[in-house]
DNA sequence: CACCAATTTAGAACCATTATAAAGTAGAGT
DNA sequence: ACTCTACTTTATAATGGTTCTAAATTGGTG
């Protein structure tokens, strides 16, 4: 399988529950936004195996831990996750709680002109929020 | 007291909680960031009256609602408010868990180009993390 | 095969936040 | 001032996403 080779490269051991973790978050051309739960979900419906939430979990932060998945920074009871790991911005619907991608040329170049003493900056992070 | 207007303004009873914890929020000069359990030990520090957790996340959320206070969207295991409601943005120091503000006149205009149907921009917040 | 570290797992624990429901209070009307 | 009622506070319980635990399983090396 193609993701037995990205998973050891990055020292991951490439387990049953890994792959076929990596089957739903990778195997699609569009990428997407999802949490724990709906992940779960997709898990359930995709095969009839079952993976215990606590892996999923590990996994995900593995995941996230190696650039795989990027977490999207919003207020919600649940933590929202993105297989799209290129640096781009989101839309955040309040009405529907749903987050949608919002391209680099849709913003067009941010330059921040403020510095901290010691800082790099790791990530520059933009959030639309939308209502009626 | 210069509060009881507000509240009443805002079709807020002025009571003795909520004046208190306008004190804590609203009487320094300087704006700033914190989360409910801060506030909380903030509020023991400044008056020797204990007011209830319940009553402290009823009044974050009225005073969030009425536009006195804003959420800074954050993944963190607790919610960050801000006492300062200005459009503007924030550094978030990812070693100390520390967000700096970020006026918007340091981040420059940002002009969103693409458009959603039927929804209209509430906010645009930029989040700019930081590492070493 | 033998071994060991990595991984999975069910369930418990954690803990920020929200819900509950009873007691207290502010303010309008009389 | 007294009443009345809707609003507010409060202690406490419940909720629910996430993390922890410790035992069982598994992957990979020799
Ligand atoms: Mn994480
Ligand atoms: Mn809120
Ligand atoms: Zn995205
Ligand atoms: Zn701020």
């Amino acid at each position: 399988m193609k993701y037995i080779e990205k998973l050891r490269n990055s020292g991951l051991r490439p387990t049953k529950q890994r792959l076929q973790i990596c089957e739903v978050l990778f195997d699609t051309q569009k990428t997407f936004h999802f949490t724990i739960n709906e992940l779960d979900q997709k898990i359930k419906n995709k095969t009839n195996n079952k993976i215990s939430l606590a892996t999923i979990y590990n996994t995900v932060h593995a995941f996230e831990k190696k650039g795989y998945l990027k977490q999207i920074p919003i207020n919600s009871n649940q933590t929202y996750f993105d297989t799209n790991i290129t640096d781009h911005h989101h839309f955040y619907d309040l009405k529907y709680g749903k987050l949608i991608d919002l391209e680099n040329s849709d913003v067009g170049p941010i330059n921040i002109k403020r510095k901290i003493d010691g800082k790099k900056i790791k990530s520059i992070e933009v959030l639309v929020k939308l209502e009626d």
